[in-house]
DNA sequence: CTTACATATGAATATGTGTTCATATTTGAA
DNA sequence: TTCAAATATGAACACATATTCATATGTAAG
């Protein structure tokens, strides 16, 4: 933990950095935001999402998966914060939350194609 | 796997969103470059190379882990593509590969931010 | 050539996580 | 009320992964 590179040239600029740093609480946040997107049903799940409000077992007819695990991906990702849902009877629609949601999306996959 | 809403209304919608999916293999991708993200070790690495250029030892002490982990850690950024890498010596410097991984960042910022 | 520094790497461990399976809950219909 | 459909949930399992520790590699200096 917290070594030092010898050269001094670097000890100045390191410090400097680690001045400038974001605090660790926020760098872990972001970190989480970004964990909910690295996996590939929940990814499925939010691209379907972006085309239109679905039930439950729609989702898990769209993306080849089972009702089940469809759920437990629901629930992780309304606790994040990422999509919502409506009850209308028996059934539950989930939709996308927000629009950052689209983007964090759309770059990611922008930068995918570009590779 | 793939069970069907029994409400007709629904099987036309589910079918039609199926058709209009990405393929599985790129939304894999684009899960896989999120999951680089979604991990406070490397996000703490990509802020810092965005404040600037640094070597391994530097980035050890301004992110409090060892020399060890950072490496590894590199060597994860640099085959996902989102960090280069400059030897000058002994010592080897890091820095972000392209403006697509500050974009990333920032709107992941963003959406922590707003909530 | 020997030493010291910076980095990389492999194995082991511990921890986290996604899916499955069984089952509970809720709601509408018969 | 009884049954079936849609969803949610808990436990168990299998798998992935981040860190640690020891050590190897490469490089410059003395």
């Amino acid at each position: 933990m917290t070594e030092e590179c010898l050269c001094g040239l670097h000890n100045k600029l390191a410090k400097k950095v680690k001045a400038k740093m974001l605090d660790d609480d926020i760098l872990f946040d972001i970190a989480e935001v970004f964990k909910i997107f690295g996996d590939s049903t929940r990814m499925k799940i939010i691209y379907a999402l972006k085309l239109s409000e679905l039930c439950v077992l729609d989702l898990a007819y769209i993306t080849g998966s089972t009702q089940s695990a469809i759920s437990h991906q629901l629930r992780i990702l309304k606790q994040a914060s990422l999509v919502k849902s409506r009850k209308d009877g028996k059934v539950v629609f989930y939709s996308l939350k927000d629009e950052h949601v689209i983007k964090l999306f759309e770059i990611g996959r922008e930068h995918v194609e570009e590779l």
